[in-house]
This record gives structure tokens, C-alpha cells and sequence, in this order.
DNA sequence: ATGATGATTGAACAATTGTTCATATATTAA
DNA sequence: TTAATATATGAACAATTGTTCAATCATCAT
């Protein structure tokens, strides 16, 4: 498997059908780095202890976050930007301190099932 | 905010009682470090084609994935070595070709819930 | 045997990531 | 005003990541 583009997908085809028809129903580029994106939020230890805290506590500010993982206020802020630009976390401001809590019902279920799967295996 | 540990969780604390009993509900270093890497497994746009691709066609050989989405059998290789790491996808081979499948259902439920929060939001 | 095919793997590279540190902004209290 | 508190942010750093390239392994056909 070596002469040049032999490593390509345009010499051989296997199950040309099949590929066929998985081809026609694959969505856009875009949508698959929404996709990545959405479960790249998801995928910091750090992230996935806001989530799981915010599941047991429905609005939590950045200190008491902080306070629950153990780790700095910044490090929490930073994290919390990102889990905000992803639309997994929303928060209101109230005189100086931000209450975060989960963005919607969506978030709880897509995060319980990673629970399901990381508990089962 | 700024004269020694001022920013770390020790000196002042909000709402106590809330982070005490959150704290109480945390789970091990462990268990956030596996969820994360569950999430991070779907967290890379080729991956996510990858089981989007799974999800459409039950199984599909390594050559096959590589030509629908449109790369080399050496990235979807090592892609799919992460996927079967983290046992997000199986497979059985069959003389030279190694058909590919998601691991279980709770795959698909999970990827479900990620695709339905990128076209809501 | 030899050659072709399907898949895997190690090394190397640029690109991205998460934290820390320092600083900045905003709000409140004195 | 000044000081303290809550949060946010930019820069910098090591660490991790995904791809490419090359080589390799395994299976099958001739």
C-alpha cells in the first residue's frame, strides 16, 4: 500500500452502495464542528466537575465553584467562558457575583448519559 | 484580589452550606477524568463523522469510512483506535477487513442528545 | 514464493489546550 | 475617596492532539 495514492479512497471501494448512500446523508463540514465542539466543551475534567456540580445545585457562583473543585477562581472563569461560548451553561449577574447554572434540560440528559456510559463500562 | 492566596477557595466562602453540601455529592478524581475522556472521545470533527457515519450504516470497514468521509485509511485508523479505547465503537474482522459498529445503544442515545443540541442552539 | 489489498502503527510536526500569574474591571462598603 | 470583593482576561508556558508519511503486519490470490 505504498505507489503513491494507493492510501487515498479513489482506487478501490469496497462496498461502492454503501458508501453511496452513507455519503448522500452526511451533513456539512460545519455541522460536524458544531458537533465536536459541543462535546470538546464537555471534555476537560475540570468542565465536567462544573457540569456535574451544577446538576446537584441549580445556580452556583464562580467562587463557590471554585470552592467545590479546589482550584482558583480563574482557572473557574476561564473554564466557565468556554462552557458559556458553547451554550452549555448560562449565567445572571446580580450586584458583583454571577449565579451559573446549566443552559437548558438538554444539557442534563446529554450529560447523564455520559454518566450512563462511563458507569457501565 | 491579589495579596497571596486571596484567589484560592480558602478565605472567604459565599454560601457554605451549598458548597458543603455539593462537595459532600463530588465524585473521585477518577470517575471526572473518565467522563471527560468519553466526551472528548466525540470531540474531534473526524470522530464525529465517524459515528455519524456508524449511525447511518451499521457496520462499515475502515477502507469504507475513510471514503465517506474523504481521507486517508491512516487517520480513520488511528481515530478509530480512540473510539475503540474508550469503547465507543467494536469491531469483528472478517478475513483482511475489520468491520466497524457502535459499541451499544447508549452510543447512539449520546450522540443523539449532542446533535440535537447543536440544532437547537 | 510474489504481489496486492486492508489495516495498523511509530515518529514527527504544527496546532491547540488548560493552567498560572498578573492585571484589570465592576460593584459594594466604609 | 479608598479598600475589599467577585469576576474576567491577556500572556506565557508545558502538555496534549490530529494528521501525514513511511513502514509494517496480516490475509488472500496467483
Amino acid at each position: 500500500m505504498n505507489k503513491k495514492k494507493s492510501d487515498t479512497t479513489e482506487i478501490t471501494c469496497i462496498e461502492k452502495e454503501k458508501v453511496r448512500s452513507v455519503r448522500k446523508k452526511m451533513k456539512s463540514e460545519r455541522f460536524y464542528h458544531s458537533l465536536a465542539e459541543t462535546f470538546k466543551a464537555m471534555s476537560d475534567p475540570t468542565r465536567a466537575k462544573i457540569i456535574f456540580a451544577l446538576c446537584q445545585e441549580n445556580e452556583l457562583c464562580v467562587h463557590d465553584i471554585a470552592a467545590i473543585i479546589g482550584t482558583t477562581n480563574s482557572a473557574i472563569s476561564h473554564q466557565l467562558r468556554i462552557l458559556r461560548n458553547m451554550k452549555l451553561v448560562k449565567y445572571n449577574k446580580v450586584g458583583k457575583v454571577a449565579y451559573y447554572s446549566l443552559d437548558d434540560i438538554h444539557i442534563n440528559n446529554l450529560f447523564a448519559e455520559g454518566l450512563r456510559h462511563v458507569e457501565e463500562k
